[in-house]
DNA sequence: GCAGGATCTGACCGATCGGTCAACTAGCGT
DNA sequence: ACGCTAGTTGACCGATCGGTCAGATCCTGC
């Protein structure tokens, strides 16, 4: 008699629960997304979910805080840095984390506008708005701003919803995404440096 | 007795009905909506809103029906073409359409995946990957994928969630945007490496 | 005036929403 | 054996959901 059945019983329940969150949340979205539903992808009942997270509001910001706390972080790395390599650093930075937290960063990007009396998508906002400045720079012009919107929102646009409409068979691997975002995301943000090289 | 009071009722409710349920769609999501919320926006009762479209989904195919007609003709123009200015002139159409139908390509791309079953989405989600296919054109690498999902997507997230994080006193104009949405997207669908196609 | 269609609405329906609460079942130190 | 605590659950609550339906109101042709 094994006792293979619960190896690891370590914060299985809470955890499964907020994952199962986070994957309807950025799915069908916030105000979608219903605490049976969540329960039910879980395996559990809906009192157990506002047992672990008193409020729906307390779930999705238990799910989405460990990512905006990423972002706040090499946001302070950046502005505290100095020296040649900075933005590539940051660049680095932003791609690893929108690799890891994609789901959470396409909740508080996409539905950040409508959420944000949410104190924690008011935090985040607040994060990307200060990492927009930071990537702009001085130079604050509108097509900056437009570089930056799309570099951003398009990532997160790929790493979820854009999964949709690409091949079935042609899944790239997480290294394979990270290569090529941090390549497309640095040339995007640098501006046309002759483009026929 | 001048008639300015009404000179153009023709379809009124429907129309306005039509527009506030795509601006709720767009930001709350389609799960998210109500037909009260839209509504109210509106300034109906909820039943006016089920006697114009006899149900929510309807409301939805209503709203975004003409963004699809629109990718889907651009391009079996595409497809129909042919000579040296193809791409270019799909990159226009395209980014018109963005800009016009903004709402309702922020809705079936972004909730693309969580609605496929609803006919409509699903037409558009066919586009999608058509589109996807004939700027891919057969260079399909992991890297023109990802490019093209950036350019889309993150078109998609500047139009309408991007507005957010933007400065308040710096709303560009639709031609701004035009312009640098169209020099921005053929930069990314344009790989610097020199495949002379 | 009046019939009749188009429009608009409140009342209502069953289902589901987020959330509360008491009860139950473990496990665990004593 | 005991009590205590954490975890889990079903029953239940008021509110709201999408949708139905019978009128009320309007406009227009006669």
């Amino acid at each position: 008699m094994p006792t293979e059945v619960t190896p690891v019983p370590r914060a299985r329940a809470a955890d499964e629960l907020k994952q199962a969150a986070l994957e309807q949340f950025a799915t069908v979205g916030f105000a979608g997304t219903s605490l049976q539903h969540i329960a039910d992808a879980a395996g559990y009942a809906k009192s157990s979910v506002l047992y672990h997270y008193g409020s729906k509001e307390a779930l999705l910001e238990a799910a989405i805080e460990p990512a905006v706390e990423g972002f706040e972080a090499v946001l302070e790395e950046f502005l505290a840095g100095r020296g040649s390599g900075r933005r590539r650093t940051l660049v680095d930075r932003v791609v690893d984390l929108l690799l890891l937290h994609r789901q959470a960063v396409h909740v508080f990007l996409i539905q950040g506008p409508s959420l944000s009396e949410l104190p924690i998508i008011a935090r985040a906002n607040v994060a990307v708005r200060r990492l927009a400045a930071a990537v702009c720079e001085e130079r604050e012009s509108v097509e900056d701003q437009v570089r930056f919107g799309i570099a951003l929102g398009g990532a997160a646009f790929l790493l979820t919803a854009g999964r949709t409409f690409a091949d079935e068979q042609m899944i790239p691997s997480d290294d394979e995404l990270r290569d090529a975002l941090h390549r497309i995301i640095s040339e995007i943000l640098t501006p046309v440096r002759t483009t026929g090289n």
